[in-house]
DNA sequence: CAGGCCCGGTAGACAATGTCTACGGCCGCC
DNA sequence: GGCGGCCGTAGACATTGTCTACCGGGCCTG
């Protein structure tokens, strides 16, 4: 496979794969060059910035993200209560999985140069949310798109204290599982 | 004032002074000597790489952070759960105003580099979390070390995601506060 | 009081990076 | 058959972090 791709292509796939097996600090716009086999100059024919390039494989992240979001809903559908918790156990499976692609996908100097539109790229997942939002809670009140944003703040803060263990050393936990739960039944009621 | 610190101290100072000013990109190590008035070199007597002086700037923000949570819990106790809503203005406050500090005091790479306990540093106040979510909340289950690292999470989350506007775009909010109070009554139950 | 030592800072070098510019080859099209 | 435009090369430049050699002056020691 990847025989027939363009360059551009092979760059955000090449710095994709350099992202999750060296971390974040191991993508430069010289080192994708080189292990795309091109000059260091190349990539500036399609990303006259290394943030742009950056910001495109970061897209890539949200659209994975967002594949693993549906495959996941389609294999299982349930209560909207139920979808969310799969949603939930996704997106924290997605940011302790691939760490360095979560991290680059929330910088936010990448989302304020906003020239790919990376957030848009998050905003149907973000919809799908509310929605099952509004399905899993009745009342009126607060208003989904509220309490939505909530939730979702509290799954990015779970992410993110997990992943640097922020939250093991100050709760001695060694599962992010039971966060997860108190934050779910927090904002949408008890399960089931 | 500022007369007789040591060179260390003014490393810190005009580090933190230039991140809040230019923004994190603006934080080299040799901008900082530059200002300090010093060769590029000097830092390295105290700081052996940029990442620690880094991680000492960061530490300089927490115990701001410390300090503005307590003299706001000083000027106005109230009940536990006053004082939780206290404390997660402050925090939500502190991210919005003092956005470079807040970022690096949450960069991965500078809590994961943890020669100097940076993690350590907010520790007292995630203790001071979790003994007032034990005290507003009577009820065992789930712990309140749990609510507390599931709230912490959440208003993390909040400040970052509002920090840069990915929330206003999704909800079309102008103002975060909202977004807290759902997270609060969720976690705590409702106000007073 | 003299001499050596070490602390704290200087200065230069080096590799690496992002960006810019000039160049070249190769393709298809008139 | 020539020619123009796309696509990539190659070199330069400023900047950064780190390393190493140097040095000046104050302090302690003899």
């Amino acid at each position: 496979m990847h025989v027939d791709e363009g360059l551009r292509d092979r760059l955000i796939r090449v710095g994709g794969e350099l992202l999750d097996h060296q971390g974040p600090s191991a993508v430069s716009l010289r080192e994708i060059a080189r292990r795309a086999g091109v000059s260091h100059g190349a990539p500036r024919r399609y990303f006259p910035t290394h943030l742009e390039l950056l910001s495109a494989i970061a897209r890539d992240g949200f659209t994975d993200l967002a594949a693993r979001v549906n495959s996941a809903l389609a294999e299982a559908p349930g209560h909207p209560r139920a979808r969310l918790a799969d949603i939930a156990r996704v997106y924290l499976d997605f940011a302790a999985t691939r760490r360095g692609r979560y991290e680059l996908m929330f910088r936010h100097d990448l989302l304020e140069s906003g020239h790919l539109r990376l957030r848009d790229t998050s905003l149907p997942l973000f919809r799908l949310l509310t929605d099952l939002v509004a399905q899993a809670r009745p009342e009126p009140e607060p208003p989904a798109q509220v309490v939505a944003g909530a939730l979702w703040a509290n799954l990015h803060g779970i992410a993110q204290l997990w992943n640097w263990g922020s939250l093991t050393l100050a709760t001695g936990a060694t599962d992010p599982n039971p966060l997860l739960d108190a934050a779910l039944t927090a904002h949408l009621g008890p399960a089931a």
